[in-house]
DNA sequence: GTCTATATGGTGATAGAC
DNA sequence: GTCTATCACCATATAGAC
């Protein structure tokens, strides 16, 4: 039940079939994480993950799924607010930071499924699955870059080309995924001040002065 | 002979297996490249390739080490010079991002590499063979901190935490490997305006004022 | 719903001809 | 030095018991 989300609730049987293999292939990645690796770290067997899900690839496609869920969940109430653009980015970039850290594994699998769709390393039926799931991430990344362009109309941010900023700013933004590893006795405050100083960071090569969230 | 390293060459047949090598780990990753793709991409059969490699990890490695190689290369003529820290520094970062550019391939499969070791997903046997080569790349990850450091010693660059930042300012040097496609007619000067960006962002988000390589 | 077989195919690695 | 078998193993996916 912890992995409720948007208006429905996902039974506490597939939650934990979707916890255990957003960490497997965090771990591993894709092709090295098997099906029996899912089901060991579940204390199962196979049997069960196919009762639930047809394939490998379904499977992590529903991973990729619920983590896309759940940042449109997170900027959702930032979006549409009535300040300026560039507050608006700076907020929502903050929470994306934030999600980045604290649901690493599934942020995890949605970096390696661009990763696989960029390489075009997917099988035709695999792509049908793909398809809205990469439009959603495009879609996802078109909001900040659309705020980007506002912001820059508004003259209050300063930098080159739109497409090419855009990257910089969102690899930057997801970095902790490759470089953030969790310690004991992690506070909210400790990851909070790391998020602070990626934006802080980001802000300034979108030659932005400093700000706090 | 185009793949000439350090004070000697790589005999060609050995210089074709690294490069096919490379491609196929950029583009499927190692998991799920088979010693067959490579072959396959060598226009020859696996003979060939365990003839020179014992296994599939030694393979890896060689392209991994091949790729830092030509980073250390890069860079070598500019470490030592009597400039400042950051005009060191600057430099350094453009031929580094020029290099991801160019050698996109193997720059990946270092990326891959340091992934595989941070996930702690290799095997006991494959340790060993890692250990020098992740070695190597934290060295020269070290050395961009170092200069980072020092400039901010000399007041031109302003940043809070140093490791931190240097992991921001490094994801962003690299990220080329994960969003830039060539396209026809790809000139150098436009690779070096692409960099030219890149490196503005970066040291914008290092606090300092904007500069032309 | 979850388990225990089991069918099937692919992959790393080796042996031996040329 | 490269090729053509070939082996042994592992992983996806299925079938059917419980």
């Amino acid at each position: 039940m912890a992995l409720g989300v948007g208006e429905h609730m996902l039974d506490s049987s597939r939650a934990d079939i979707l916890e255990a293999a957003a960490h497997c292939f965090m771990e591993r990645g894709y092709s090295a994480t098997s099906i029996d690796d899912v089901a060991r770290r579940l204390g199962a067997t196979k049997g069960r993950i196919y009762h639930h899900y047809s394939s490998k690839s379904d499977l992590f496609a529903d991973v990729f799924r619920f983590g896309m869920e759940m940042n449109y969940k997170a900027i959702e109430p930032l979006r549409h607010s009535r300040e300026k653009a560039v507050e608006r980015w700076r907020k929502m970039a903050f929470v994306h930071v934030v999600q980045m850290i604290t649901k690493r594994q599934f942020q995890r699998v949605v970096w390696e499924g661009v990763e696989m769709h960029l390489r075009g390393a997917t099988t035709p039926e695999q792509r049908t699955v793909f398809a809205d799931l990469i439009g959603s991430r495009a879609r996802y990344s078109d909001v900040f870059r659309d705020l980007l362009a506002e912001a820059r109309d508004d003259g209050d941010m300063a930098f080159g080309n739109l497409g090419i900023t855009n990257q910089l700013v969102f690899i930057t933004l997801n970095s902790p995924i490759f470089w953030y590893s969790p310690r004991a006795g992690e506070t909210e405050g400790y990851i909070r001040e790391i998020a602070r100083q990626i934006v802080s960071f980001a802000m300034h090569g979108l030659g932005m002065k400093e700000g706090n969230p």
